[in-house]
RNA sequence: GGGUCGCUAGCUCAGUUGGCUAGAGCGCCUCGUUUACACCGAGGAGGUCGGGGGUUCGACUCCCUCGCGACCCACCA
């Protein structure tokens, strides 16, 4: 690689992820039998591993900004951990998305004027399943693109073979401990796709509607309920009124006639009216309603179907409404009743309705037999695992969260009636309706015993395979030992914390007797600048793509890391990449610098040592800045380790380091301090710390896979005297701008400095003049004059001419002040009795000194004043 | 109805058992052709930490309360 004096990430990033991917640097461990597989400071003999999963991306999609931040995070992590020498296993994945994937297939078969009815099952799955292959390949490419250190050949695909494997072991465990039941209850159904939905999957918005009053009739009277779906009235089979209401106490257990029916159905007390609500009385649709479902249970009510998956009502309901959508019957109902005199009242109301959440279609509560989960006794186990701290939760709130859900978890509807998924591995006999397990799946009839069994249709819901990502992904296997197992860490959107993290330790522990992982990182929603949320139709949506191509992938990586905490949704702007970008562009140019320096001295080769006080002050601030990033990364700051690193190389490393360096130029500890940066850096910023790498003459081998620094030595001395001389070089600066700008014709190129009795002033007297671009330093030999820096502990004095000084002396009145603010909040801590009682010893001898400082600084100030 | 999270500089966010003069990036202002970098350097302005109360020697940090915002769960006919 040649080192190009400008930062072009665009072209070295594939070249660079192509180098990693040829050295088997990501297979479990790095180089699988090499002796980097055991290198590590372990204590025992026991390589530590670290082990992690990717959320699989849809198969066939492309990346969204979503993808973009959990690989940032996931794969800085595994990084780190393979610098730290741990054999780290980050497993790549691809997601048959099942829903998503049926949407969009169903639109292109509509779009060729064909509709799923006419092929069966088994054409349709193939049909998708080559339809996803010929899409399929970019996401990975991206992947790649994104730097996803991820061990490809252990790639995991959601309809794998042992994917399926794993899912029907565990289906037919559960089948044979009797959790597993055939359930006819009311099911989430969209009837556009025309499959169930679980609970989750629905979404609920507060919307206008309408609630009628309908009188029902009876001899001598009428009961007027109160509803907002007139169409369903075909299936009611009761009316509820509250057992405590007076005004239809006397109507409980007769009877009345259901309007446009000749049916007559009882009136049932039941706790689930409320007097309060509408008109007290509630008619009781057991077939179409949640509530109304359960109620029918307690009354033990015939349940009525009168809506058709196909969302038309049925036949059942007379032949004026049979074969009208909902909508129709609802307008068609109300102005029969209208016109019958029945109806009694209508009034805007607001009530939550659900959708679809793909295509927004009112979800229709259905009567349908499914498969059914009994899932109390997983959820049992899991808060119990849970509850004993097993896992820990990033942010920490959400265990709590995790388990209150847990507590109220409803029996899980698995099936679903998609072609594409993995399908129900049950046959029925036709004659007797027993059901029998079989993993046949691939026939739609089997003969056990002479017996006759048909193939349920319908295919596992997405989540219940998925719950097992964990172990299949870690090829776990029952009695055998795994390293992997329990993963170290499970990363993904905080927006399925109960759709799959919930069901991954559930299923977890229930197939392996484990937690699947030991802790659970959360990440939030990316929005856009603004706060919004992304989406199509906002036209916000962020490509990560884009950025990448555009800033390059290491600058997308920081930029998205930058103010982002566990769990949050937080804003994302372009911006935030600039200043990634720009970072790379320093450290870039750092390097082509130290390169210069390296090239042309003699003293390469030899071990690094510190000779001034600058080096000793960097070396500290390296392992410094070393055990913050350790400790950030261990509780997952990654904001904040970005954060650290920005500023050692930038406000540090640059700043001070390299430009006193540019005097010294001490080859070999610029060398291994750059060595240090790159790899901090490099978790976070893969592909430009590797170019840097590969560009740097005396480097070997990959980054990727060097280890991680120690301790660099230092005399904390020295280093300490460094930051003075920081202060006073700030405070130089400072002073001589303020000149030019008060005095014209004021020049600091020209200004002398001068110190009195300072031995570290005398000690760094060029690099000072350096630092601070002024003409000289030197000692004032015994005759101070012109204007003395604000600088406790120190006498330095700028040599400027007394005219020049008193243009300052606004400047220095303002500054007398407000260190006088300062000194009197100072005192008067220490003249509260209570702060010197009770406060640390450390903390109150700490405002001593300050307050000693000030006075010495305010002394000087004010002599500086009656000069002039 | 229940619950979670947030409200800190113009914007987006840090601030980990309460204790240094509350920080960063971007933006803004002033100056700058010093041979790593204008994707730059130097200097600077800007915050009563949502309001109110409490605990404490001391509160951005803990407690209570109010307000605003985002989100999640739930069977509101």
């Amino acid at each position: 690689m040649k080192f190009t004096a400008a930062y072009e990430p665009g072209s070295f990033e594939p070249d660079v992820y192509a180098a990693w991917e040829a050295a088997d640097e990501f297979l479990p461990g790095g180089k699988v039998g090499g002796d980097d597989a055991l290198r590590d400071d372990d204590k025992d003999n026991d390589p530590k591993t670290y082990s992690i999963v990717m959320p699989p991306p849809n198969a066939n999609g492309n990346l969204h900004i979503g993808h973009g931040l959990t690989v940032a995070i996931e794969d800085s992590l595994t990084r780190y951990h393979r610098l730290r020498g741990e054999m780290t296993w980050y497993v790549p994945g691809a997601d048959h998305a099942g829903f998503e994937t049926w949407v969009v297939y169903e639109r292109a078969l509509e779009k060729e004027g064909h509709t799923r009815f006419e092929y069966s099952r088994d054409e349709l799955y193939a049909r998708v399943w080559d339809f996803v292959q010929e899409q399929r390949g970019n996401m990975e490419l991206q992947l790649r693109a994104l730097g996803a250190s991820c061990s490809w050949k252990d790639l995991t695909f959601t309809l794998d073979e042992n994917v399926i494997r794993r899912t029907y072991a565990t289906f037919e465990k559960m089948w044979k401990d009797g959790m597993i039941y055939r359930g006819e209850k009311l099911v989430n159904y969209c009837t556009k796709h025309q499959t169930a939905f679980a609970d989750i999957e629905v979404e609920h918005e507060d919307e206008k509607g309408h609630l009628w009053d309908i009188a029902y009739p009876y001899e001598g009277g009428e009961i007027v309920v109160s509803t907002t779906r007139p169409e369903t009235l075909f299936g009611d089979t009761a009316v509820a009124v509250n057992p405590e209401d007076p005004r239809y106490k006397d109507l409980i257990g007769s009877t009345v006639r259901l309007p446009l029916t000749n049916r007559e159905i009882p009136v049932v007390a039941d706790e689930h009216a409320d007097p309060e609500y509408g008109t007290g009385a509630v008619k009781i649709t057991p077939a179409h309603d949640n509530d109304d479902f359960e109620v029918g249970l307690r009354h033990d009510l015939p349940r009525v179907q009168v809506i058709g998956f196909d969302g038309k009502m049925l036949p059942v309901c007379g032949e004026a409404y049979g074969g009208l959508t909902t909508e129709e019957c609802r307008k068609q109902v109300l102005k029969d009743l209208k016109d019958m005199g029945l109806l009694r009242g209508e009034r805007e109301i607001v009530h939550s309705v659900a959708h679809c959440y793909k295509c927004g279609t009112v979800i229709e509560p259905m009567l349908k037999e499914q498969w059914f989960i009994d899932v109390k006794r997983l959820a049992k186990v899991a808060i119990e695992h849970l509850e004993a701290g097993e896992i820990k939760f990033y942010p920490a709130s959400k265990k709590q969260v995790l388990i209150n859900y847990l507590k109220g978890l409803k029996d899980w509807n698995i099936s679903r009636q998609i072609p594409w998924g993995i399908a129900i591995p049950m046959f029925k006999n036709p004659e007797t309706g027993e059901w029998v397990f079989d993993t046949r799946t691939n026939l739609t009839e089997i003969e056990i015993g002479g017996v006759r069994y048909v193939r349920d249709e319908d295919t596992f819901d997405t989540w219940f395979s998925s719950s097992h990502w964990p172990i299949v992904c870690t090829n776990w296997e029952e009695g055998a030992v795994n390293p992997y197992y329990p993963l170290n860490v499970m990363e993904t959107g905080a927006d399925i914390l109960f759709a799959w993290v919930a069901r991954m330790i559930m299923m977890g522990l229930y197939v392996t007797g484990e937690v699947p992982f030991r802790e659970v990182y959360l990440h939030g929603l990316v929005l856009d600048a603004h706060g919004q949320k992304m989406s199509k139709s906002k036209g916000n949506v962020i490509n990560p793509m884009e950025l990448v191509s555009k800033y390059g992938s290491d600058a997308f990586r920081l930029g998205i890391l930058r103010g982002r905490s566990a769990g949050m949704n937080q804003a994302f702007s372009e911006q935030s990449v600039v200043s990634g970008r720009n970072l790379c562009n320093k450290l870039w140019n750092i390097s082509r610098f130290i390169q210069d320096i390296v090239d042309n001295t003699e003293n390469g080769g030899i071990e690094p040592t510190t000779d001034n006080t600058g080096e000793d002050w960097i070396c500290r601030e390296i392992n410094e800045a070393r055990w913050q990033i350790e400790s950030q990364m261990k509780s997952y700051r990654f904001s904040e380790a970005v954060e650290t690193l920005y500023s050692l190389i930038w406000d540090k490393y640059a700043d001070w380091f390299v430009e006193t360096e540019k005097m010294y130029r001490n080859a070999p500890l610029l060398m291994a301090t750059l060595e240090a940066v790159l790899k901090m850096l490099h978790p976070f910023a893969p592909f430009v710390t590797e170019a840097i790498w590969q560009n740097l003459s005396w480097t070997e081998g990959l980054l990727i896979s060097q280890e991680w620094p120690s301790d660099f030595k230092f005399d904390p001395i020295s280093a300490e005297n460094f930051e003075r001389l920081m202060v006073i070089v700030t405070h130089a600066r400072g002073t001589l701008q303020a000149l030019s700008e008060a005095h014209k014709g004021f020049s600091k190129a020209e200004t002398t400095i001068l110190f009195g009795d300072d031995a570290l002033v005398d000690d760094n007297q060029v690099l000072l003049q350096r630092l601070i671009g002024a003409k000289a330093v030197m000692s004032d030999e015994g005759s101070p004059r012109g204007l003395r820096l604000a600088v406790a502990n120190s006498e330095v004095y700028l040599d400027v001419a007394p005219e020049v000084v008193v243009s300052y002396t606004s400047a220095l009145e303002e500054r007398i002040l407000k260190v006088g603010r300062e000194l009197d909040a100072l005192n008067m801590r220490m003249m509260n009795p209570n702060y010197v009682d009770k406060a640390p010893a450390e903390l109150v001898n700490e405002t001593r000194k300050l307050i000693a400082e000030k006075e010495e600084l305010i002394a000087n100030l004010k002599r500086e004043r009656e000069a002039i």
